[in-house]
DNA sequence: CACTAATAGATGTTACTACATTAAATGTAT
DNA sequence: ATACATTTAATGTAGTAACATCTATTAGTG
């Protein structure tokens, strides 16, 4: 369906006010469908996204600041999210040998379970993308970062 | 800047996961930065969008779930936006005469007075995208929309 | 060294969102 | 008309995000 349809607005101003409506529309549908899927399992999808970061560094620590700085949302209070990962177990925290001030975070073996357990969804979640090509998808992509060049203040 | 470097990541499993963490990260990016503009207005997105959704029904009044309709965000809390805006007196609520269940909504004077004070500071936020071509902003619009089709579960 | 600035992470506060529930009005079926 | 379901908006609640502040530690400078 058309964002057109999808919010009643029959005309935009522009090309670019549609795009920039259209991203938050279509991104708010994406969160949405991310969010019902993660709940199933208990999980939301910020604290998803930091297990992802903590499997990626393959057991070696990480710093909270680290995590922080590879978040979607840099915004996003990690030290908190971090607490909700402690309490079910899908992580660890020690304290820096070499830094005192900073923390080492860990995936637990729970916690690379459950990834290993949400691996086939995501990815078939993801290739429901497909019905756009791989290279229409690259190309989104692309302007997308042009976008956000725009930066320039 | 690529989505690679901003979130630290070197490979992404495939096109279409990189298309979906891109337009997560660009949608945050771009709520930021709207958040930051609005905020210096006393206002939020959300709210800012009820008042055009307002200002588009030329005075005519609208029920509170029509502008639900309306809204990117279908989930927020429309009851509560539009309350933001009477304290502020951006807009007027009056019961609607044949559904005494339903209440008719208004923008105010004030309202489209801040409206008009916001729109050429909006207008030259959206020319900052007219770093892509208008033709470039519509094909992703339509290939963002046909993301959405996937929806069929 | 003492002193100040900077950094890391935790925590308090406020506001908002999501979700469920409620209350009133309306619609529908018998 | 009565009974029950549905719609509409408001409200209660729990969880979360945004932002500021606090504490501990480290870095930097005279």
């Amino acid at each position: 369906m058309s964002i057109e349809t999808d919010i009643k607005q029959k005309k935009f101003r522009s090309p670019y006010q549609r795009l920039a409506l259209n991203l938050v529309y279509t991104t708010n549908w994406l969160e949405y469908k991310q969010h019902e899927f993660f709940k199933e399992h208990d999980i939301s999808a910020q604290q998803y996204n930091v297990l992802r970061i903590l499997r990626g560094q393959q057991s070696n620590p990480i710093k909270v600041s680290d995590i922080t700085e590879r978040m979607l949302d840099k915004n996003s209070n990690t030290s908190r999210l971090v607490d909700k990962l402690l309490i079910k177990n899908l992580a660890k925290r020690t304290s820096c040998p070499n830094d005192r001030r900073a923390v080492d975070v860990v995936i637990t073996e729970e916690g690379l379970k459950l990834l290993e357990e949400l691996d086939p969804h995501v990815e078939e979640w993801e290739n429901r993308f497909n019905i756009i090509t791989p290279e229409e998808a690259d190309h989104i992509s692309a302007l997308l970062d042009k976008l956000r060049e725009s930066e320039l203040e």
